[in-house]
DNA sequence: ATGGTAGTTTTGTCAGACTATCTGACAAAA
DNA sequence: TTTTGTCAGATAGTCTGACAAAACTACCAT
């Protein structure tokens, strides 16, 4: 365990990236740096430098002389980036089935199954999306391939932003269905079969994705 | 084909890539930003931008307060990118199979042989460098997922930097061999045969890895 | 409406400053 | 001799203020 200063461009990368994610910067909304300086207090130097890697996260898309925007939330773009999580993702879990350690196994366990504990189902909802980050990032881990981990890291989070923008959270994650589906893919891996652990990550990713869609499409009717 | 104003962050992060993959930055070498704002007649501002960008892409380490350096060159380290590199563009080339229009195949068919045109041994080989980058980067937009793309953009280079830091690059490259194994690729796909055109993928990945490994290994023993 | 023009906003870039941290050297203490 | 403490110089991290170029806005004339 080592500490570690925290930078400033960190800590605005953080912020932005969650506003982002809860479409509290909407989709194609266009963030104007001095606005945000302002707002938090930070000099446009330190801001660009967030900006620029939000930007390489696909977090933000970049237009020249037009600055940073929000990408659009299309169908098409969602399918995009599960389809990527899919690919790469399965690979990882084939990979961790061969290499993961049994310290690494036991701490999926732990991480794998999601436990209702709060009241308020919006909190619950957000713990969900933290529990599942966790889950997939220590798979990647256990994978032991630094790039592929970093890959991982930043794609992971693109698909919860529908959640935050007119998908209802709890009509598609089920905790429990959730925890099954990672504790099948620990298992998997447990077993050193990397070809059934590969199989079941694609799928727990595609069944989610398969939610959102069916979700989304109801929104889409009722207007 | 859009024009689009070339920032300046662009050129700084292109000059500084290239001189760390051709190793005139030797791995391991820390960064001095004054020093290299002075070099290049640039602010530090644009300069940490475009620093910021390939740490993104793993061309460089960022350290805490220690600013950026070029990582080391390891065995392990390049086994890691060639093993990421095989994995995605491997499920890459599968996508491909299903995916790439008739015009796709057509590109791909005419950019997949290396042709020796100079005299000079040196320049042919950065030409195979280049052929051999822009083959991959049109297999990866054939296969139409422009966040898988970007992944294998970033990836691409990153394995060649042996050839810059003491491999002879001819001793592993044969430009016949590669051209050959391009094809063989582009076949696969033409035949929409995903699991070949992985296969095949897969394994050109693999055989560049092992014929660098053995020069390694090679120029190890000499020493 | 259409198109052009002037004024405003915002980005891209730069220069310079200040502070925090790192590094290495050297002196003091153990 | 080894450890600890202190100091100076170098460099990263951050901020401020500036200015030109591009993009946007609004208004006016056709």
């Amino acid at each position: 365990m080592s500490i570690r200063p925290i930078k400033i461009t960190d800590q605005i990368a953080d912020v932005i990236r969650q506003r982002v994610l809860t479409c509290d910067f909407k989709p194609g909304e266009r963030l104007i740096e001095k606005t945000i300086c302002e707002e938090l207090n930070v000099s446009r130097a330190s801001l660009r430098e967030a900006l620029t890697r939000l930007a390489h996260e696909h977090i933000l898309d970049q237009i020249p002389n037009k600055g940073y925007r929000v990408p659009e939330l299309t169908l098409d773009r969602f399918k995009v980036v599960c389809e990527a999580r899919r690919l790469v993702e399965g690979q990882i879990a084939g990979l961790a089935a061969q290499r993961a350690t049994l310290k690494d196994i036991e701490k999926l366990r732990i991480a794998a199954p999601f436990v209702p504990e709060h009241d308020d189902p919006e909190v619950d909802a957000l713990e969900c999306i933290r529990v599942n980050r966790e889950f997939h990032h220590l798979i990647a881990r256990a994978a032991q391939n630094e790039i592929l981990e970093k890959i991982v890291v930043t794609t992971l989070d693109q698909d919860n932003q529908p959640y935050f923008y007119g998908i209802d959270l709890h009509s598609c994650t089920n905790p429990e269905d959730i925890s099954r589906e990672h504790l099948e893919i620990v298992d998997a891996i447990a077993a050193r079969d990397s070809d059934l652990a590969q199989k079941r990550m694609c799928e727990h990713i595609l069944v989610k994705e398969e939610r959102i869609i069916h979700a989304w499409d109801e929104l889409l009717n009722c207007d």
